[in-house]
DNA sequence: AATTCGGGGAT
DNA sequence: ATCCCAGAATT
């Protein structure tokens, strides 16, 4: 369904005038530095507006200005993000004030092309610095956007299809070049957010109804379409617990991928259909060795073999973590009866015995947080000490 | 165009 | 369980 010129201007006026009413009253919107738009832009990609608060006024207490943010060490930055997701944000966002203070004089551009060179600064969080920071009637289309325009305009194909964001961006452009961008763009995305929501839309509020084609067509349930996703793996993470005098053996992840750079505890990775209990044994026995070869702790008197011939581990810890495309179950395993296992070790490739109370000063990914603080009680989401 | 990147809240 | 959130980068 195409709307004209003229109704998408009067549309902009109306989303306009209602937002004004009854916008939320959020952090971001107490300020107009764009350093700030940017930093909560990035915090809220596939992020809920409750979930962001807490961090951007932590993460802004921490890097008040550009300037501090592109001089941060990497790991702090990354701290202030722990349990935020999409890690590389974080560094995205760092990378970008770097590039601001090196190439643009300290100063987030104005320029349209120049902020979405930005790295981690894509094709919505240009529309959205352009507009609510500086103005610039550039379109900002997200979720949200997406859902309203495909009801209000009627559009049955598949919201992922890269012609109808095209569609839709063009129509949006329209409206925001003959309104006020720094509200239009706002005003449209508290739209989807408060009133046009995924389920059980709030059609009789919504300042737009009478033009909205699919409450005129009663198809306002059946919007948005979106192509089906297909189903999440499953992974059965076999992790070792090794703690001798008041030390964990830890590894930090590999640079890219899955929660880069993280910690984790040293581990070995199954499919789901081969974890069998004996096989998660073999492969508890099979990465201890690795970390400890040879010498240590198979031939420790105290340790003790099942009847199987094999290195008895108790399951001290299991927990379920659940990614978009991925799900762990995370069974932590502690070899029974060692002694002395870092006497003659060798070759720990990469893993370390951190100290209890240094676990706090990593970077952990939530599932590990929970782990953590299931058997040590330690909360190493801050720095804060809980119990022991 | 499809996949990979986290995590949580609502239903 | 399923959806989806103020998406971007990579393949």
């Amino acid at each position: 369904m195409r709307k004209s010129s003229e109704s998408l201007v009067d549309f902009g006026h109306k989303l306009v005038s209602w937002y004004e009413l009854h916008k939320r009253p959020l952090p971001w919107r107490e300020t107009s530095d764009p350093y700030r738009i940017l930093v909560s832009e990035t915090m809220l990609q596939q992020t809920r507006v409750e979930t962001v608060i807490p961090y951007y006024h932590r993460f802004l207490r921490r890097y008040p200005d550009i300037r501090a943010l592109a001089e941060a060490d990497e790991a702090d930055v990354m701290k202030l993000w722990q349990g935020l997701g999409y890690y590389s944000r974080a560094r995205n966002l760092q990378r970008a004030m770097q590039t601001v203070v090196s190439d643009h004089g300290g100063i987030i551009p104005q320029d349209t092309k120049q902020v979405q060179a930005l790295p981690g600064v894509g094709p919505y969080t240009t529309g959205a610095v352009m507009s609510i920071a500086y103005n610039q009637p550039v379109a900002a289309v997200d979720g949200n956007v997406l859902r309203v325009m495909s009801r209000y305009l009627g559009i049955a194909d598949p919201i992922d299809d890269k012609h109808v964001k095209a569609d839709i961006t063009n129509h949006v452009q329209t409206a925001v070049e003959h309104s006020v961008p720094k509200l239009f763009t706002q005003a449209l995305m508290e739209l989807g957010a408060t009133v046009c929501t995924p389920r059980r839309p709030q059609c009789l509020v919504c300042p737009v109804q009478d033009e909205c084609t699919a409450r005129s067509t009663g198809q306002v349930d059946e919007l948005p379409r979106k192509r089906p996703k297909k189903k999440r793996k499953q992974r059965v993470i076999v992790a070792l617990w090794v703690e001798q005098n008041g030390e964990l053996v830890v590894e930090q992840r590999g640079s890219d991928g899955l929660l880069a750079g993280m910690w984790q505890l040293p581990h070995v990775e199954l499919g789901v259909d081969e974890a069998t209990p004996q096989a998660m044994l073999a492969a508890a026995e099979s990465r201890l060795d690795q970390l400890f070869p040879g010498n240590g702790i198979k031939v420790a008197n105290e340790v003790r073999e099942g009847t199987d011939g094999l290195l008895q581990f108790a399951q001290i810890a299991e927990a379920k973590h659940i990614f978009t495309h991925l799900e762990w179950r995370v069974c932590v395993m502690r070899p029974v009866g060692y002694h002395d296992i870092k006497s003659g070790q060798g070759d720990l490739q990469g893993a370390e015995f951190v100290p209890i109370h240094d676990l706090q000063r990593l970077v952990w990914p939530k599932v590990y947080e929970k782990i953590l603080h299931e058997i040590l009680g330690v909360d190493v989401a801050t720095r804060d000490l809980v119990t022991r």
